[in-house]
DNA sequence: TGCATAAAGTAAGGAGCCTAACTATAATTT
DNA sequence: AAATTATAGTTAGGCTCCTTACTTTATGCA
């Protein structure tokens, strides 16, 4: 993703609102700042995963599939759940297929399908990264006391559930 | 960027804890809604943009030029405003020469330099754009009251400032 | 049963953004 | 002044993710 660095300062603010006197500009200002941050904290997150040599994609896989009781899912389920396409997905699976993190299983009661199965290498993979993932996290988020994060938190959920507003 | 529709709920979180006992759950729980509360934003944005056809890297260009005195700036210092690098800051700038919106202009003090200037058409397309732009972001942000906005600016800042412990 | 429709997964091609390497020009060193 | 180094911008090629179109298999309806 895109982002400004340079986020508008008081005086852009003031030409902007020379021009269009109805802009809210503290509306625009939490809004390039909530997608500034979370560009930031994207690339953090890639930082952190490839020095465990794994992209966010494929590491969003990873995590669903631990989430199952038995490991195991299928491609369209794991997209949906991912927020991606099926084609997308396809993807990741290709690639943790290739590193041996995942197994593709045929479905006996549906040909069409695969179920798409964590292996022991990929439970490893995990147990190598989550902890360095958590205590980053937390790292990140010492800056917040508890209050502000639950604030945070319902601030984020209402954006999301209005987020219908902006189409 | 890829986000998780499906959250970590209740249940998976208590198999998480149960497997990492160290894990903050509730920072992990602000850090994966930020991420997937921007995505969606981002997404809506995408989307504005998409009815006047225009993209968010080529959008934040003009927004950079129009707070310029003068409308115009150098790819360099647009790549660094905008976050992104001079390569690809130079398909942004072919795309919007392309349409007409600026225009590449000589140096005439340094040879190895243009210029890119917002063209008249360059600066309707933000007139066009602009108060959509503001209407549809300020419904969005209806759903927080002013505390809540300022609160969340504060956070916000304070992450970004923070950044650095995820590295 | 036979045919239309839906669903699972994949393939092909495109756009955005990156890194690395390159060209042309300017600044610095000696 | 010549040679080195730095800077502006572009090109080439890669990766992720998307959309669209396709193949295969299952399901619903007459």
């Amino acid at each position: 993703m895109l982002l400004l660095k340079e986020l508008p300062n008081s005086k852009s603010l003031a030409k902007l609102l020379e021009r269009y006197p109805d802009a809210d500009i503290d509306a625009i200002s939490v809004f390039v700042n909530l997608l500034r941050a979370s560009s930031d904290l994207s690339a953090a997150l890639d930082g952190l995963l490839a020095k465990h040599s794994l992209l966010q994609g494929r590491w969003w896989v990873l995590v669903l599939l631990m989430r199952q009781d038995d490991l195991t899912s299928t491609p369209t389920d794991l997209a949906e759940k991912a927020g991606v396409t099926k084609a997308t997905m396809t993807g990741f699976i290709d690639g943790l297929e290739r590193e041996g993190l995942v197994v593709r299983l045929p479905d006996a009661a549906d040909r069409r399908k695969y179920l798409i199965r964590l292996t022991r290498a990929g439970q490893k993979k995990i147990d190598e990264i989550t902890p360095d993932y958590c205590s980053k996290v937390q790292a990140l988020m010492s800056c917040l006391t508890h209050e502000r994060r639950n604030a945070m938190l319902d601030a984020l959920k209402d954006l999301s559930a209005n987020i219908g507003a902006m189409e």
